[in-house]
DNA sequence: TGATATAAAGAGACCGGTCTCACAACATAT
DNA sequence: ATATGTTGTGAGACCGGTCTCTTTATATCA
C-alpha cells in the first residue's frame, strides 16, 4: 500500500550489495551477468537484488561500457506510411540484435535534421540510420563518420559520403513505370511531387537535392526520351505538399492545350491526393486520366479501380537498413555498398489503354 | 581529408578546459550553461570547443542530472495509423518541451510490453506514456509508479492504477455509432473486432482485457439493448486478427440464419479487411450489409462508397497525452485524470437505410 | 609439509559530466 | 586599516555502473 522505505531513490548495486553483505564488485559481476562468482553467493545476491527491486541504470553502465545499445533514426514523417513501415522493419532488425531505437522526425528540414543528429550523437547511440533531407548538404553527417558512429542513409544515398546506403531502386521503378504506362498508349504523361516548387519549374534534374525523387525523375525522364516524346522537363510537376496545393497543380496540369492522360505519383501521399483532386474535379480513373502511384498503400487496393502501384517493399528496405548498421556495429568487415531492394510494378486497374 | 588527431576518442570537458588553459569546472560551467563565468574566460572556452568540435555527453549529463529528457512511449505497433499518428502528436508535445521520445512496440503482447517498461525504466526516461496491452495485469505498471517515474496511459484505461489516462470517449462512440445504424433502420447488427477469440464467443463483457475494446462493445450492445435487440453478446465478434480469419468471420456471420445488414468495425484494420472480405464475397456497400468503421484512416474516403467512420482526432489524443506526461514530468499539480476526447461520427456513404 | 596454482571476493579507479565548497582577488563599508 | 561582501575560478566529490588489480582462501602437486 505504502511506498516506504525508498519513496523515490533507486536502488543501486550499491545497496543490494549492503543486503547480500557482499562488497559491491561483487553484487555487480552477479547482477552485470560477469567475472566469476560462487553459485551461493549469485543466490544470495539475486534474492537482495528481488527483495529490494533492483533495476540496473542502463544509463551508468552505458556510461562505462561505452555502448548504449540504441540506434537512432531520423526519419521525414513518421505519420508517413512509407516511413512507419519502415521504421517497423528497422525496429526488428534491431530488437533481433539486442538494440533499441530512438526515433526523431526532421519534418524533411536540413536544420531539424541537423539538431537531431547532433542529439542522437550526444545520447551516444550506437548506431545512425538517418534519412537526408536533402544530398547535397553533408556536413552533419561527415561529422558522424568522424565521431566514429555507424552510419546508414536510407531511402536516398550520397555518394560523396562514402558510407552505405539503402534505397529502392528509384530509376528504375519510374522506368518501369513509366514504359508501362507509354505501353498502353499513352504519350502525355506527367509525373508529380511532393517537391518544394521552384519558380519557373524544373531546369535540371541534377538540382534535385533529394536522390531519391532525382532517380525517380530520372527514369521518368529516360522513358518520356527512349519514346521520342517531347518535353520530359515540362513534365515534371512539382509542389504537391498538400491537398490545396496538389488541387492546383492539377487543374493547372489539366487546362494546359494537351494535358496528360496518364500520371505517376511520387509517393503514396501524392497519389492519395491526386485521386481526391481527379475525385473532385469530376474526373474518372481511368477512362479520363490513368495513374500509377509509388508504395503499396492501404487506399490503394480498395479505392474503384485500385490503384496499380509501385511495391517499395517498405518493410524490406527498413528490416535490410537495420540490419546493415547492426553489422556496422558489430565491426563487420564489410564494403561500403549501395543497397538497392528490387521494386515492381503491381498492375491493378488505373491505367486504362489508350490509342489503337 | 584524414581524422588525425582523435579518430575515435570523443572530446570532453577535460580535453576543452586544458585547450582553453582553464579548470575542468570552468570549462564545465561555460559548456553547460550554468553558474558565472567572466565573458573572456567564456570566449576562451567556446573557441576551444568549436576547435575541437566538442560535443556533450549526454549520457553523462544524465548521471548527475539525473534527468534523460526523453520520453518513454510503449505502443501497440508503429505500423498501425492509429499508432503512428498517435506518436506524431506525442511527439510534437514533447519536442515543444524540450522532450525527446525513444519508441518500443509491445506488438500488444503483455511480456514484450513488460520488458519494454522494464527497459526504459532502465535507460532513466524522465516519463513514460503506455498503451497497456491488457488492463487485467498491472503489475510492471505499478512497478514504474513505485519507481517514481511519471506514467500516462494512453486509449485504454485502468481505473485501479490511480494514474493519468488518455483515451476516446469510447462508450459514447460506439453507441452513437450503433444508435446510428439503428435509426437508419437496421436490426441485426456485428460488431467485428480484432481482439483474440475466445473459445465459445464472448460471454461476459466485463472480462475484455481492454478497456477500449471493453467500452466500444459496452456502447454497441447498450444501444442494441435500448433498441430492444435480441442476442447482443452473440452479435460480437471477435478474432478478426488478420485478412484470413477476418474472411472466415465474415463467412461464419454471412451465413447465419438471419445474418446482419450492418456491420460495426473496431479499428480501420479490421475495417479494411471486412471491406476486403465483403469486396471478395461479391457484396455490396451498402446495398448489401452496411459499416462503420473507427478511426479517419486513409482508404475510408476514397472507397466506393466513402466510408462512415468514428473520428477519433488521434493526433490530439497523442498531444493530449504528451502534455500530460510534460505537466507531471514538471511536477505540475494536477488531479489524477482520465481524459477523454471527444470522437464523432463522420457520416459517409456506406450505411444504407432500411426498412420503411 | 611447503610451494604453487587457482578460484572467489574485495578495493578502488574510471567513464564524463554536474555541482558543492573552498579560496583568491578585489570592491565597498566601517 | 580591518571587517564584510561580491565575483570568478579551481579542487574534488558524486552519479551508478564496469573492470582491473590485489588479496584471501582453497585445491593441487611434488
Amino acid at each position: 500500500m505504502e511506498d516506504s522505505a525508498h519513496p523515490k531513490r533507486p536502488v543501486t548495486v550499491a545497496d543490494v550489495a549492503k543486503a547480500a553483505k557482499v562488497s559491491k564488485a561483487t553484487a555487480a559481476r552477479v547482477l552485470g551477468g560477469y567475472g566469476v562468482v560462487s553459485v551461493q553467493i549469485k543466490d544470495q545476491v539475486m534474492a537482495a537484488a528481488a527483495a529490494l527491486e533492483y533495476r540496473p541504470n542502463e544509463l551508468a553502465r552505458s556510461m562505462s561500457t561505452g555502448r548504449s545499445g540504441i540506434i537512432g533514426v531520423v526519419v521525414g514523417d513518421i505519420e508517413n506510411a512509407f516511413f512507419s513501415l519502415a521504421v517497423r522493419g528497422i525496429s526488428d532488425a534491431a530488437r533481433l540484435a539486442g538494440f533499441n531505437i530512438i526515433i526523431a522526425n526532421s519534418g524533411e528540414q536540413l536544420d531539424a535534421e541537423r539538431s537531431a543528429v547532433d542529439l542522437l550523437i550526444g545520447k551516444r547511440v550506437d548506431g545512425l540510420i538517418v534519412t537526408p533531407a536533402r544530398c547535397d548538404r553533408l556536413d552533419h553527417l561527415q561529422h558522424v563518420r568522424r565521431a566514429g558512429v555507424p552510419l546508414v542513409l536510407f531511402d536516398r544515398a550520397i555518394p560523396e559520403l562514402d558510407v552505405d546506403a539503402v534505397t529502392g531502386d528509384d530509376r528504375e521503378a519510374a522506368l518501369t513505370a513509366t514504359r508501362h504506362l507509354i505501353g498502353q498508349g499513352h504519350r502525355r504523361l506527367a509525373y508529380v511531387s511532393a517537391m518544394d516548387a521552384e519558380r519557373g519549374g524544373l531546369t535540371d534534374i541534377a538540382l534535385i537535392s533529394n536522390s531519391a525523387v532525382r532517380e525517380r525523375v530520372e527514369g521518368f525522364v529516360s522513358a518520356l526520351t527512349e519514346a521520342d516524346l517531347p518535353n520530359p522537363l515540362h513534365s515534371v510537376r512539382l509542389g504537391a505538399t498538400d491537398q490545396h496545393q496538389t488541387d492546383a497543380v492539377m487543374k493547372r496540369l489539366l487546362s494546359e492545350i494537351s494535358p496528360p492522360t496518364a500520371l505517376l505519383a511520387s509517393d503514396s501521399l501524392v497519389g492519395l491526393r491526386i485521386f481526391k483532386s481527379l475525385q473532385s474535379l469530376g474526373l474518372s480513373i481511368p477512362q479520363d486520366v490513368s495513374m500509377i502511384s509509388f508504395l503499396d498503400a492501404d487506399w490503394t487496393s480498395v479505392t474503384v479501380p485500385p490503384i496499380t502501384i509501385v511495391d517499395q517493399r517498405v518493410y524490406e528496405l527498413g528490416k535490410l537498413a537495420g540490419e546493415r548498421l547492426v553489422a556496422r556495429i558489430e565491426r563487420t568487415p564489410l564494403a561500403v555498398e549501395h543497397l538497392r531492394v528490387t521494386t515492381s510494378l503491381v498492375v491493378r486497374g488505373s491505367v486504362a489503354t489508350i490509342g489503337r
